[in-house]
DNA sequence: CTTAGCACTTAGCCTTATTGAGTGCTAAGT
DNA sequence: ACTTAGCACTCAATAAGGCTAAGTGCTAAG
């Protein structure tokens, strides 16, 4: 257990730390600290924090940097949230414009606003759709040998996809074959659609020569669905913080954030509110001088979904962990607006 | 007007500094030259071309590089296409899949295609739509208030987007809204619609009550039409040519790749088949190091398109100018096949 | 016109101070 | 038993000097 005095020097350096990004000495915290005491009895203390792996030096006479073990101890039991002030939330209620026509639209803004006031990279997610089942399917002749596919979710979102028909099917052919695919797929889960159908295929070779094509097309549909679950703001951010010149760490960082998953496998959030991973906790190597802090949001029947801030390890958590806190409300509050509106 | 020799010597300088990426001095070419010549003769020589200012030096007494100017000249006078051969055309016909579901895969796949036998970054357009016009206007109900609009082009393109209705309104009123703009504006060029549209709001009045929310959705959809227009391939290969540690000028980079806009002003082509930009005659300047060689493709009636390619201003011009010639054509091929399959 | 020879220039690299911030340890003070 | 002044020591960062390799321009002779 540390003392008292340990506490306020393990958060004087990482306060510090975050201001200057350098090494912290026992003379500048001598200054600084709110008791008085030495600068020799400071490094005493020191000597003892890095002896439990809080702090670090980056060599033998440097002054001290808050270890991520350091961090994780801050982020566990000293950090308080900061509250935001009015101008800041009245200023993030002023961004989020006011009329929306989906819902994705809620979660780009939301990500684009956490990133501008951050000028870190943010992440947001649809609310999670384990239960989302499809609602409905059409098909909608566009042309001679064109159709366009439209398969409609019990979450509001829509996916469409025009393809050409590689054969000709008459009017009454298309209009068996929807039949068909309604009676089977419609009403089912998202994930077991492709599966479903694929098992229909002897039925639909009633109808149409080439079923594999057919299913493909669903299969992008839904993969396309599965894609665009996530927003994010700021990619560019991200980049400052690499170590200078290290060309290589962009490009994996830069395909690292594109991909669903590892974003996913990234956050691996375990349900609760607020959730911090430093450094080497995030699993992939390239991020290991950044941090993760995500927050989940509530819209009760609609689910719950999560916003999420990268930034550097070094970052002010409480700030942000404030900030984070204020706006998993805000969305959660347009997107509940938005529901609200047009379910009934 | 340069002598023979000087030519021989030009070239040189420009295919070495590609290999290397260092000045090249007298000694080196006094080795690699085809005829006999002591390196002072070739100092004499390259002080000429230094005063055309076809080469620079890099400090008083470093070896030559070829100026902006140099490589002007090398492109208009002395590249010669280089013949692609057997297996590397077998190996381009064999990555572009065989199935298509839109025209857009084909340019995406020709824009990776591109960018994989390159290393550099690819850029692929869509054949020019100005004569593209608004073929079809449809409004499916998808449920209590919410709509899906789809505008189907003379292109064969269709887009839609869903939008929930602000308030309800009868079917017998969509029906009859959708016959109004169907008789103002189907048949029209894409760029007329939404001033057309635009006139036609006391019209609309009788139907909407905010029409100004239903333009929004034909801008939206529009737009993202005309964003959808090209397709990168090898976006960080890009990096690879930054001077290192340059965070800022990658940033420059990246957000000017992404927007249409700029990439079209980049290239500016002007008609030509084989269009060669270096340096600074691109018009960004973080794009100094950079050269951009464009190529146009023609597919008869469904009007011209381009692929570039953006690399190093030392890249091997001649390789990649015989490379983009044979690749427009397998685009132009594909795309004509793709048309021809459906269009009748 | 070409070439050998020579004096000169420069980047890159290596080595050697110099400085400043910081540490650990010891011994004296409370 | 803590705390603190003092001191010797360490290390990164910077600057300064020297050396080398590659290259140049110029001159004078072939």
């Amino acid at each position: 257990m540390l003392t008292e005095r340990q506490l306020l020097i393990l958060e004087a350096i990482i306060q510090d730390y975050t201001d200057v990004g350098r090494p912290i000495g026992s003379k500048a915290l001598e200054r600084q600290l709110p008791m008085h005491v030495s600068s020799a009895t400071i490094r005493n203390e020191m000597s003892v924090l890095e002896r439990l792996g809080l702090v670090n030096k980056e060599h033998s006479s440097s002054g001290r940097v808050p270890s991520l073990k350091g961090y994780r101890y801050y982020v566990d039991n000293l950090v308080k949230p900061d509250a935001i002030d009015k101008q800041t939330l009245e200023s993030i209620r002023t961004s989020f414009g006011s009329q929306f026509f989906k819902s994705d639209e809620i979660l780009a803004e939301s990500a684009q606003i956490l990133s501008e006031m951050t000028n870190y990279t943010a992440i947001a997610f649809k609310p999670e759709s384990k239960d989302v089942f499809l609602q409905g399917f059409r098909v909608m002749p566009m042309g001679k040998q064109r159709v366009m596919v439209i398969l409609a979710m019990s979450d509001g979102t829509v996916e469409s996809q025009i393809f050409n028909l590689p054969k000709h099917i008459s009017g009454e052919e298309l209009e068996a074959m929807v039949r068909v695919i309604n009676d089977q797929v419609v009403g089912l889960p998202i994930t077991q659609v492709v599966d479903k159908l694929q098992e229909s295929i002897p039925l639909l070779l009633h109808y149409v020569h080439q079923p594999g094509g057919f299913l493909d097309v669903f299969g992008r549909i839904l993969d396309k669905a599965a894609q665009d679950q996530f927003f994010i703001g700021g990619k560019l951010n991200m980049l400052n913080f690499v170590e200078s010149g290290d060309i290589e760490q962009i490009k994996t960082l830069y395909s690292l954030i594109d991909r669903y998953d590892d974003i996913n496998d990234l956050i691996g959030n375990s349900g609760e509110n607020i959730q911090v991973k430093i450094g080497n906790e995030l699993t992939n190597s390239s991020l290991a001088n950044y941090s993760l802090i995500s927050a989940t949001y509530d819209v009760n029947q609609h689910g719950k979904g999560l916003i999420a801030l990268l930034g550097p390890t070094n970052m002010p958590y409480s700030k942000m962990i404030g900030l984070l806190g204020t706006l998993r409300e805000e969305v959660a509050s347009r997107l509940l607006d938005y529901y609200n509106a047009y379910d009934e």
